[in-house]
DNA sequence: GCGTGCATACTCGGATATAAGCTGTCCGAGTAGAGGGGG
DNA sequence: CCCCCTCTACTCGGACAGCTTATATCCGAGTATGCACGC
């Protein structure tokens, strides 16, 4: 189980985005972080048709956050770039082999469906916890006003 | 983000040899569950290298669990297969890049990866509340009994 | 009848191909802004 | 002096390679069992 580098490159971003007035290019973004201009670039799509941020073209074009810091949560951020499907996926194996178990006994969901799907809803729990305001307070962003 | 389909098996699998008083190979464990044999038998080596369960060579040999059901949690079974490196890999980003933070100033985690690092606390939590042995009494082990 | 040795068949374990997804890069379509020309 | 047009430069968006990881498979090393033989 591994997590795209990507996810942080994105909440990075969008705490630089909560301090900025201007839209901010996705190539300035990425020289500000020391990451790749056009990986960041599809990421950046990626929480644009999420609807996390809003894209303007044309000259002193850029991305700007679509709602204040507050109501963004990391959890939305997170599935913007990796997707919304659960890691642990169940494939009924329970009704395959030797031991299959007749439809009818598997109406409900599989037993080991369930623990792992509890413990994904508490992990996204536990982002939808904390917005991008809140790191924005964490994290210092003295530096930002210089640059932005 | 994606669990291997292995977790899956190897979880049924701990059920089965949960039920199981004589060692089972890997080849029927593949069979009653119809999976892959081969492909099975790397994740039962990982298991039993991880101290999870027990093999024996030769004639009438196979895998047994090392420990009693209710001493084994899912989450021992997950890492096994999975590892125990967190899906969240903090690159220290704050550090590169125009805006780049000076180390003195990164003593502490960075906002971002403690936020990460507490959903994973609450994802492995929430699986090292279930062993084997609650698995076994929710799933429908009748027919272990025939097979075994 | 009992102990020993051997052949055998079965087990696990690691080394080897194949496919998928993440990572990284490039170029083209479209647009907002600036500048120049005309009224 | 003001308005309009064009041109340009800059933006995002989607299409294209490289590489790590997961998936699937095969064959070889090692061993407990069962049988046959000898005592």
């Amino acid at each position: 189980m591994k997590l795209s580098a990507g996810v942080e490159w994105s909440i990075h971003c969008c705490v630089v985005l909560s301090q900025a007035e201007q839209p901010v290019p996705s190539a300035r973004l990425a020289e500000l972080h020391g990451v790749s201009k056009a990986y960041l670039a599809k990421h950046l799509h990626q929480l644009a048709r999420a609807g996390l941020i809003l894209p303007s073209e044309g000259r002193d074009g850029g991305y700007a956050l679509a709602r204040v810091a507050g109501e963004i949560t990391v959890l939305q951020v997170v599935q913007a770039i990796d997707g919304e499907r659960p890691a642990f996926r169940c494939t009924e194996i329970r009704q395959q082999g030797v031991l299959a178990q007749p439809p009818e006994k598997c109406l409900e969901a599989c037993g080991i469906a369930k623990v792992m799907a509890d413990a994904e809803r508490a992990w996204r729990d536990s982002l939808a916890g904390t917005t991008i305001a809140d790191l924005a307070a964490s994290l210092d962003t003295s530096r930002l006003d210089e640059v932005l």
